[in-house]
DNA sequence: CCCCGCCTTCAAAGCGCTTTGGGTATTTTG
DNA sequence: CAAAATACCCAAAGCGCTTTGAAGGCGGGG
């Protein structure tokens, strides 16, 4: 069933029976609702492609997933921030499309959406401290969101939340437990997110006076053996750390078993201070020795962030939005005084 | 710049120069190459809602997620599955759409994306024992590849792995090693997968004559923390377990804490094989204690899928497509001899 | 009574591509 | 050498919708 043949079944023109359904105000009431009910009947959907076509829509956000050889990991926390995006975007009928690709092609994957039109605005994921996208895109016109963000230019969207802060005040809350030995297990820092947040680590240490010690810094993709090796080898030292950070539930969890294995205990021999992406298959919940961390969940930021590029969809001349949301700190069970 | 003006640009109709870039045989190779090298110079590239509609094509696949208000879980393997799909859907050029619903609206999605065309073919996630979604998207007439099984009909085209076989398999390698109680910590069994692993199971417990005791299973959300209540539960027992089973690996790293956290250690004081989808951040490598577990890469899965869907596209009255793949075992430093 | 303006509807022109059904040279065949 | 086949190219007709521009009917103001 398309457009002509319900219109004619309903002997009217196609411009009506697209206006009735379309809400335009030009058309008589009680036609609307003739149409509306054949249309229903009919179960008529307008047909997506020609309606793309016609419009000069696509009604879609992109987001290019690159692969590399190398570490060809998905980023865990992709899924939820999908579902948070998937939600708002289905609410006002754009799709979410995805597109995997190689590390090396993202530039010709970018150039060919925004030349092709088959996305209305992008969603950038995981952006480095210096990240070529932003200033590729800008280049492109199409309107797009960095979640997280970059160093370089100053007129673009984001979404971010407080990672230099949040390290600081977590690091700070070790330090007033009295520990000074502490560790971070954070991911790969061209990653922009953990650039900054061993950034607000390192300046919790210097403004006490303690001594930035590059020993204690493990970075690596952020999985839960990362955690494993990183927190063994930190406990194994001669001078062993007495507290650690982690830039994500993964590598806690991972940690966690490495002071297990020694025998020990979270938030007595050895603390632990996280980030929490609140991914909704890993939560850090009451039960159990629940981590200390600093909390932000990424399904939230998904929402927001789908809510940002609709609003840059919608009206593209209004300046680039940025956010930056707070980081709360919740104190679990893997913190205690420092004992030695 | 679109096809019109790169014609006019090279003196051609339109017609040749559609040709000459989709590979038609009947023009000229010095014209093709002419054309090909104005549009790489132009950086044309088809604008895809014109080409969509005109061949009546959407080039995607589409995946409804449905998340419900009790268990919004995103599934943790979707986005390795995702990954796999993608890579072979981008190689032929197809987009991937997902499209998040609340589940109460999961058949409206379908039926939408069946009348709107806005698909090609449909992958469909999770499925249940009895799942409505299969006899429903027959009727519509898209095709779709489900990824596991179903009980009901015959003839829809599947990926699976021998889920039953595997967990039979497992609770015998446990049988051999002289366990006798053995928990079951397990995915909702509404879940096809999940009541194929407990038959697996109980088969294995049958074959010896061990007792089936339904006390020793438990179902619940896939997460860590089920995972550590569940085995904490099951080693607090009058008659704790001496093994565990368990249907993913974060389901396995809770238990592992519940067991560290008795001072015990797996594959000591208790054996334990899980489930391994070989989750990109959650790799079951050889550093520590590597669980005993039965493996199957979903990331292969969501590869094959996507050939499979394609293939289904290409030509549709084929007949179904299914395969079931076997699972190898392998060992880990997770399991040892029942003690007592 | 005429003209103007409003309400409702319509025919037709796109949107940018693919594909059909010819055409016109140029070769090949008998 | 005429006829038939071939190679190459084109104009135009869709694909199914939205949107523009215009028209018909009708009531109200002058």
């Amino acid at each position: 069933m398309n457009l002509k043949e319900l219109a004619d079944s309903l002997n009217l023109s196609q411009t009506t029976v697209s206006r009735a359904l379309n809400g335009y105000p030009e058309v008589r009431e009680e036609t609307r609702d003739r149409v509306l009910k054949a249309a229903q009947a009919a179960n008529y959907q307008p047909n997506s492609r020609a309606r793309r076509l016609a419009t000069g829509r696509s009604m879609a956000v992109g987001h290019v997933i690159p692969l590399s050889d190398q570490h060809q990991m998905v980023n865990p926390i992709f899924a939820d921030f999908l579902a948070g995006a998937g939600e708002v975007c289905a609410r006002v009928g754009y799709d979410l499309v995805l597109s995997v690709v190689a590390e090396t092609e993202v530039e010709a994957a970018y150039r060919k959406m925004a030349s092709n039109g088959s996305v209305d605005g992008l969603m950038v994921h995981g952006p480095r401290t210096e990240d070529p996208r932003i200033a590729l895109l800008q280049s492109l016109g199409l309107p797009f969101i960095v979640h997280g963000r970059s160093a370089a230019p100053e007129s673009y969207s984001w979404l971010d939340i407080e990672n230099r802060t949040a390290f600081r005040q977590a690091t700070d809350l070790l330090l007033d437990l009295g520990h000074r030995r502490i560790g971070l297990l954070n991911g790969f820092t061209d990653f922009d997110f953990a650039h900054r947040r061993q950034r607000g680590y390192e300046q919790a240490l210097d403004a006490r006076g303690v001594a930035f010690d590059e020993a204690l810094v493990r970075t690596d993709e952020m999985t839960e053996s990362f955690g494993y090796r990183a927190a063994k080898e930190l406990l194994a030292r001669e001078n062993p750390v007495t507290a650690m950070m982690t830039s994500s539930v993964l590598i806690a969890v991972g940690a966690r078993r490495a002071v297990a294995e020694r025998g020990w205990q979270l938030g007595r021999e050895v603390s632990l201070v996280t980030h929490d992406d609140v991914l909704s298959y890993l939560p850090n919940a009451g039960d159990g020795p629940a981590f200390t961390a600093t909390r932000s969940p990424v399904r939230a930021a998904g929402s927001r962030a789908a809510e940002m590029l609709m609003e840059l969809i919608d009206s593209p001349n209004t300046g680039p939005r940025q956010e930056l949301w707070p980081v709360e700190i919740t104190l679990g069970r893997t913190t205690g005084p420092c004992l030695t």
